[in-house]
DNA sequence: GTTGAAAAAACAGAGGA
DNA sequence: TCCTCTGTTTTTTCAAC
């Protein structure tokens, strides 16, 4: 993976429905060569897939909220936690917690109510979401020159 | 938005370079009619971006860890980690804590080195992510038959 | 890695059910 | 709002360099 590949991966990052010739542009490289590159990668698995982002808000999944689990039962709690349509990602993570999930519903009252269900897993706490200063970093970050060589 | 384009969302989650000629196939509609629908949802700002999934292992970013914050002075410490590559995620929340932060790094050796640099602006907690059982699941889930009316 | 031409595909538009 | 049909643009593929 050279500067170049990175460059590619950095704008496909964000614009994943930008044709070959456009990121040919971009990269000042010929558009079969791109696309020989991007075809690299996704067979390295370097790029693993290509999301449409949807707002969290219009698909009705405003209320965001982490939340630090403790249970005894793995199994059982992961077979629920796969299940429910609220979890969004589940995280095992060292410290008195086991697990991190973060949950996205309508509302706190639906969170609430999540919670609820949760009870026979184990003991949470519950960290609300007020808001994202960042909600998401790109892993590539723009090149600066002195990175070409 | 109606049960079609839920069922386009879901296509468009995990498959954001379908062409709308292939989408069509998927909800038996014709290209021009989903160009259409997507074209309105994008404007409606209901599909966000289109984004390219990278293996964070094969991207130097093998090791994930989430830090409870607890700063006095957030705006300096927003300055620092707007600039810090390695915090890919910084969220407002609740409870004791101010900002519950997702970092990414090569490996715990750099964690620790971050955590470092984080010193300054207050007193956190470490979560190592060890494994993710669930790393993110799509908002709009697969739509069941009962679900069309 | 490049260019360039041929083939395939995707897209955008019009008219009509 | 959707469909079909068509013209145009874009993209891809495949050569030769």
């Amino acid at each position: 993976m050279d500067h170049i590949d990175k460059q590619i991966l950095f704008h496909l990052q964000k614009q994943a429905r930008i044709s070959m010739t456009e990121l040919g542009k971009a990269v000042a490289l010929s558009q079969p060569a791109v696309t020989e590159r991007v075809r690299r990668m996704e067979e390295q698995g370097i790029i693993e897939e290509y999301r449409t982002i949807l707002s969290p808000e219009k698909v009705g999944k405003g209320a965001a909220a982490y939340m630090l689990f403790r249970t005894r039962d793995c199994h059982a709690f992961l077979d629920f936690i796969q299940t429910s349509p609220d979890v969004i990602e589940c995280h095992r993570i060292s410290g008195e917690h086991n697990y991190l999930l973060k949950v996205m519903t309508d509302s706190t009252r639906s969170l609430e109510e999540f919670g609820n269900q949760c009870d026979k897993y184990g003991t949470y706490t519950i960290l609300i979401v007020m808001s994202s200063p960042i909600d998401h970093k790109f892993l590539i970050p723009m090149l600066d020159q002195a990175s070409e060589r």
